[in-house]
DNA sequence: AATTCGTCCTGC
DNA sequence: TCAGGCAGGACGAATT
């Protein structure tokens, strides 16, 4: 690599040749400018150019390439991630010339977790045990497909924002799971113990769950039974004359038994034993940091999942065990009612966006005389953009109507074309999928002049079904590519934060994270920050700076308020 | 014996 | 949990 050229990197592609790794580096208009094989280390690298060109990286995908990095300790500024772009713009409604791309289907390969390699033992009957292309010339090739496809689609700059916040999503999933989020292994266990009892010594139960089981096979008079069997205790339920048809807590409520409240007891601490006991800490907990796999657009939404330890299910309950390490502070925020705020903005509901105004959006829909309570307002809210029909939810619905008439016609619309068999877009253009073949098939013969009684319950069914799923689709997808724009915007500002001084830096989380505030979970609208002490009130701001640029790199103009639940928690020990 | 299915509960 | 969207994980039961 010459000096000379890194001006001109705007773009650097790698894959791997027959020789090795490879990267081409291209100008701000796509064109050529260099080729080079990367002899040393990758990793020296891309250091080196990061440093003297910050380009924007292009590779196959972001876990296969990044993960090998950050443990070298190398972080980039930006990439532009084939495997999830290709995703977005072969479905986006946006894109009509796209005939190539589409056509590239290697590229369609799922979702490659950054899981030990030998997960790919299990990938084998996958049509791409490989994930997507790693080589250079298909990424050169893919590159050019999704860059003419950008430029020819229509609400481009909106599509621009999603691929770059996409990408940058990508590196941040990398970086979380590098980073892993501080755990207290020691309050975990004492919240354990607590709850759930001491262990016996030989195995067994914990007190607390032997003494509710014990309870609850009393009551039913069958000391024997079997608690964890749900047609067992069903049957055990039956015979002791609590005629449930399920074994399900809201179910339970409803009878009137001594049986009943242990019941629900032992479901409660047997949940939390079994999804996150000391077996859980022992395999998801390494030194002293929860790292689960996150993966990027693994909803159909755009919402992230996540794979090992049930990081999006963390029971609050547990919420205690995570802590900051000594000298260093967590800052944790969330955004109060996300998906009726992006409705407003993306509806441009000026009613709905002034009830948004300030902390509680729900408040504001009492306020302005819409409903009569805070939970009326908010069932009524859920319904609206879940596709709720009865209830007390499906009857507060003209009233939004009344009150917030653009909003409603944006999800109720969004309803209409999810039942016909159409796809939707969210606001930056990723598209819903279109409907299955076996839905068209029900509609078919729902709607044929022999259909019986039962083809058409089913096929208005179905359309029901897909109707709310389009619905919902806008709402939680554009939720989704607010987060998303968030936590880029974040990344970036933390990223620009002085290192603090030697002195202060604990050993935190690995070279690259050690000596200065980064980003350690994220939950659809909650964002942790694991900082030092010293930059926790700077990082809040970030924090807050980035929530109302994202409104404003998503909606322009249209003013809706996304007000953050923020808390500084300092690490409880220090050493 | 291994895999898939159904139930239940956690999160948003 | 009266209803209505999107998920993952544990476990036992059913299936192959």
């Amino acid at each position: 690599m010459t000096a000379s050229s890194a001006p001109e990197a705007t773009w650097v592609v790698v894959g791997r040749t027959s020789d090795g790794i490879a990267a081409i580096t291209l100008d701000a208009a796509g064109a050529q400018r260099d080729r080079v094989a990367v002899d040393g280390g990758f990793a020296e690298f891309v250091r080196d150019m990061e440093r003297d060109a910050a380009p924007r990286w292009v590779w196959s995908d972001t876990p296969t390439w990044y993960a090998a990095l950050l443990d070298a300790g190398v972080r980039v500024a930006r990439c532009h991630d084939l495997r999830l772009v290709h995703a977005i713009l072969r479905d986006s409604s946006l894109v009509s010339e796209a005939a190539e791309l589409r056509a590239a289907v290697q590229w369609d390969a799922g979702a490659v977790a950054d899981a030990p390699p030998e997960a790919a033992l299990f990938e084998l009957e996958a049509p791409d045990p490989a994930g997507p292309p790693d080589l250079l010339e298909e990424a050169v090739a893919e590159f050019a497909r999704q860059r003419e496809a950008l430029a020819q689609a229509s609400a481009s700059a909106r599509l621009r924002l999603l691929v770059a916040a996409e990408s940058a999503g990508a590196l941040i999933a990398a970086e979380l799971r590098a980073a892993g989020l501080p755990w207290d292994v020691a309050a975990h266990d004492a919240i354990l113990t607590t709850v759930l009892g001491e262990r016996p010594p030989g195995g067994g139960p914990p007190a607390h769950v032997q003494e509710a089981a014990d309870r609850v096979r009393a009551a039913l008079g069958d000391p024997v039974l079997s608690l964890d069997s749900q047609p067992k205790l069903l049957r055990a339920l039956h015979r002791a004359g609590i005629m449930v048809e399920s074994t399900s807590r809201w179910e339970l409520a409803r009878h009137d038994h001594p049986a009943i409240a242990p019941l629900v007891e032992y479901k409660r601490l047997a949940r939390l034993l079994s999804a996150n006991g000391w077996a859980w800490l022992e395999e998801w907990v390494r030194d002293g940091r929860f790292r689960p796999v996150y993966v990027p657009a693994g909803v159909v939404t755009g919402r992230w999942a996540s794979s090992g330890g049930g990081a999006l299910q963390l029971p609050r309950q547990l919420r205690a065990a995570v802590r900051a390490d000594p000298g260093w502070a967590l800052v944790v925020a969330d955004v109060a009612q996300l998906e009726p705020r992006v409705l407003a903005a993306m509806a441009h509901d000026r009613s709905l966006a002034q009830a948004a105004r300030g902390a509680d959006l729900y408040a504001g829909v009492v306020a302005d005389g819409t409903v009569g309570s805070r939970a009326d307002a908010k069932v009524a809210m859920l319904g609206a953009m879940y596709g709720a029909t009865t209830g007390d939810s499906g009857r507060l619905l003209p009233r939004l109507r009344r009150a917030y008439p653009a909003a409603m016609a944006l999800v109720d619309d969004a309803a209409r074309v999810g039942e016909r068999g159409g796809v939707v877009t969210t606001w930056l253009g990723r598209t819903s999928p279109p409907p299955s073949a076996s839905w068209m098939r029900v509609r078919q013969k729902g709607a044929a002049a022999e259909a019986s009684v039962a083809d058409e319950s089913r096929a208005r069914r179905a359309a029901g079904d897909r109707g709310r799923f389009t619905r919902n689709f806008v709402v939680q997808g554009t939720a989704a590519e607010w987060a998303l724009t968030w936590l880029a915007d974040l990344r970036r500002r933390l990223a620009e934060l002085p290192l603090v001084d030697e002195r202060d830096a604990a050993p935190a989380s690995g070279p690259v994270f050690d000596r200065r505030p980064h980003l350690a979970f994220f939950l659809h609208d909650e964002i942790i920050v694991h900082t030092p002490l010293s930059h926790a009130e700077a990082v809040a701001q970030a924090v807050r700076d980035a929530a109302a640029a994202a409104g404003r790199m998503l909606f322009g103009a249209f003013a809706v308020d996304f007000p953050l639940d923020l808390r500084i928690d300092e690490s409880a020990a220090k050493s």
